[in-house]
DNA sequence: TTATAATTTCAGTAATTCCTGAAAATTAAG
DNA sequence: CTTAATTTTCAGGAATTACTGAAATTATAA
């Protein structure tokens, strides 16, 4: 791995952390050096880097590119493929928060959904609806509100997130002016 | 696999989300079958209704209690261990959110100081430490706000969520009335 | 104590996932 | 078109992770 020490210590932890989260490590990596990069990368220069085959890097950027976490471009004069990730951090949470939502939230909800209209036939079912009731009611409600959140720009975002444990406060004077919501859920 | 069909539903569809998450397809159906059963259930209980051999279910709940998402107890004249899941979704989350901020989040974020205290010697480490820095706003800024919210009790984080989209107008109002936030990052 | 029930550990095997090199497919220049 | 450069696919081997049964350990009842 031809990459200085700081690039390396950043790749290798990016490798690790990814397989903890499902991701497999080389792909992880691929991202990793791809976001501490200036200019775009090509393929054959991600391989070199990182010492993997031509064709593990080719997959690599595959998965990336379905999880559009990364950008494809020309150089003039160049007919390979350069890829680079998103300079904004923002944006970058966002992609990875929807593609999560599609991936693994909204066929949660589904299954959970379609548990919910069996007509239970057994005590042990009854419980069991009640408990995915609860994990529906909840999931629904964090994606639906992380949702909302998303749409806001950057500056409202971290007046939010500034704002901290102090919403409580907040939401009392609220209503105390009975400024309503976007939607009730 | 003893289970009802509603029951066997829920315990495979966790399965096959625990891998995409990093954990293993039986610590997901444990976790998933303790969560709808209404009584807590004991290691054969567990290793018969899901067709896992006894180590493999002791393994599980070892993982498991590790992450701290079970309640271990004992039932009078039974010196069996019951195993059950916390009956509050909510506390769940808590749990599963502090834990990985402590398991994944944190290491993160500490190799990030690291690397931010290098003085870069070349232009491409500039660049890096730069990207990196933006990767530590952004994460410190979001797990501290996440951990702030998580303080909240049940009906006040409710509120917060319904507001939803609506925060945008609401943040305004705040700053016109010098409503200060929690602290300032 | 001792005996027995319950749980955990762990070495070995099974299953899965990862990675590579070779070949096929695609793309674009000449 | 033809050719060469580039990218993708995929079968098979490598590496990792998961799972089991047997043995060891721990806990409790007699």
């Amino acid at each position: 791995m031809n990459l200085t020490p700081l690039a390396q210590s950043f790749v290798l932890h990016f490798g690790e952390m990814g397989s903890r989260w499902g991701i497999n490590r080389t792909v992880g990596q691929i991202y990793a050096l791809l976001f501490v990069s200036e200019k775009p990368l090509n393929a054959d220069e991600i391989a070199e880097a990182l010492a993997f085959s031509r064709s593990n890097v080719s997959m690599g950027l595959k998965e990336l590119d379905s999880w559009r976490l990364v950008r494809l471009q020309h150089l003039p004069g160049d007919r390979r493929e350069y890829f680079s990730a998103p300079e904004d951090v923002w944006a970058i949470f966002r992609t990875l928060a929807d593609e999560r939502r599609k991936r693994e939230i909204d066929p949660t909800l589904s299954m959970l959904r379609d548990a919910l209209l069996v007509t239970p036939t057994n005590a042990p079912d009854v419980y069991a609806q009640k408990r995915m009731a609860d994990m529906h009611e909840l999931i629904d409600l964090v994606t639906n509100w992380l949702h909302d959140v998303q749409k806001l720009d950057e500056h409202t975002l971290r007046q939010l997130m500034k704002l901290g444990a102090a919403a409580k406060k907040f939401l009392e004077l609220k209503e105390k002016l009975g400024f309503g919501g976007s939607h009730e859920r």
